[in-house]
DNA sequence: CAGAATCCCTTTTGATACTG
DNA sequence: CAGTATCAAAAGGGATTCTG
């Protein structure tokens, strides 16, 4: 039983540490940053906003994936001359895209969750039977 | 009490630290899993064949991981009495679905990644300019 | 071949305090 | 409001050695 999944063009080789896909994986691969591009791409979004949306992350963290984000050409950073200023963070088209690729993963999390506990239950149940 | 569960959304909210979204990306969005889940996707391989496939993983790491996704069921160990022994990974039926939705993202890294590389530079030349 | 065990270092993350 | 700076804690990961 062979499962392909792409082309045998497009899933690139593993053995090359330079392939596309773990350069991708290698920056996106965190706690955060997937977290953060499904939730601007809902709409642009303000830096404390933001931080209240997704709880758990430290100023600090969310400042330095932001960083990123923005470095990558995913997410734009525009501050408005308000007082206080005010920041505000939303995707680009290339986010956009990732986003979108990104985002039939909360579908299957949605769907499929429920089978990874039981499995993990499962595992752990026959781990201490003995 | 009455506690009501929000239905499985393609938008889970990121408030929640428990919602599945958050849960999977908790569980898969390390360095070498999901790259291990599409290598495996591929067929069935043992546990020395994985390490050359995917180069730069140490012997510790891939063990921790395999048992990892052993125990989430969605992958599975097989050990052949040969001598000396030979253990081969397998996706399971779920193993099989994550890897199905995650295999576009290989497709969008082949693709975009060179964008990626471009907005660095360009945000790296602006930052070194001052 | 397929790991488990150990030691150790690096990276990531968080808490707290401070600034324009 | 939107960060930066600093320190400390924790997790992740690698090299080496050993075993059934």
């Amino acid at each position: 039983m062979n499962l392909v999944i792409a082309p045998a063009d497009l899933t690139p080789d593993p053995f090359n540490p330079r392939c596309p896909t773990r350069l991708l994986l290698d920056r996106i691969a965190d706690k955060w940053t997937v977290l953060l591009l499904t939730v601007i791409a809902r709409e642009p979004v303000r830096f404390n906003a933001l931080r209240r949306e997704v709880g758990g992350i430290s100023q600090k963290v969310l400042s330095q994936t932001l960083k990123s984000l923005e470095r990558d050409g995913l997410v734009t950073r525009t501050a408005y001359p308000t007082v206080p200023v005010t920041v505000e963070y939303a995707l680009t088209p290339l986010g956009i895209s990732l986003a979108a690729t990104l985002a039939p993963l909360a579908l299957w999390a949605a769907t499929h969750m429920g089978e990874i506990g039981a499995a993990q239950d499962h595992f752990d149940s026959r781990a201490g039977a003995h």
